[in-house]
DNA sequence: CTTATATATGCCTTGACACGTATATGCTCG
DNA sequence: CGAGCATATACGTGTCAAGGCATATATAAG
């Protein structure tokens, strides 16, 4: 019905396990459509596919060799998705990182007591036993 | 219940919109599941569906809290997708550097519409270029 | 021009999955 | 006990994407 459906997210891309293998071939160096349809063991129309999926997304450019195309990376989606893994670094870091320790427990402390949350438009039942 | 789901990957658990804003959600603390609810609008059954997900997935676990479930999150997946990150991360500093001065100057403006646009054209750039 | 090679695309089928509604489970309190 | 709240799960449904096969397009070579 509706074919507005476009590229949603950088995240939806790289679900797909191919996509993904392919992106890691191009970390070494450009390759053409054949080169990786041998690597990855896959049919030609599937890798052209998910080329045009991960080139629409900006994941990769092309550029013309003969009847070939030549695929490399591009930078900017796995920037993207750096971006967004960002916001929990600072968290998992915490983890292990014996300076970050302490924020952590601070932030830990914090939860304990932000029970109660803005905009509730019916209160729950304020009783509740902390085992 | 059902047969084994086999937990692909992280990536195809944080494909899911509404997972990625449930994830970021607790990045600032613990949260109930009515919680969760209210503050995303979406149902409950939603809200617990993705949740058991992210638990499985390892992404979240969950303490019991009378009747209520609190989750927090866990490290280790994001770590895992950090991990697939990085194999790039050389990659594109290496254009912050060197290459991203000829890149701008080609296809800056390019760049920023492939990733915003639908697609809507038939036909990639034709470019000519044999060697 | 004809054929071979390299890649892209269209159609079709299949399966996964996200959602809503309804219901089950579990806990608390009167 | 039973009522009520919080969360989990079952089931049916619609959407969508990935893959295979066939074919179209483009270039090279003979």
């Amino acid at each position: 019905m509706e074919y507005i459906r476009s590229v949603e997210s950088v995240f939806e891309i790289i679900a797909e396990p191919n996509r993904r293998a392919i992106l890691s071939l191009l970390v070494s160096s450009q390759q053409s459509v054949g080169e990786i349809e041998r690597q990855l063991r896959m049919s030609q129309p599937a890798v052209s596919k998910h080329l045009r999926v991960l080139r629409d997304a900006g994941f990769v450019e092309s550029t013309v060799d003969a009847q070939r195309r030549l695929y490399r990376l591009k930078p900017e989606p796995l920037r993207e998705m750096d971006a967004w893994l960002a916001q929990f670094r600072r968290f998992w870091s915490a983890h292990v990182d014996a300076l970050e320790r302490h924020l952590d427990r601070m932030n830990n402390d914090r939860m304990e007591q932000d029970r109660m949350n803005p905009r509730m438009d019916k209160k729950p039942p304020k009783k509740r036993k902390t085992k």
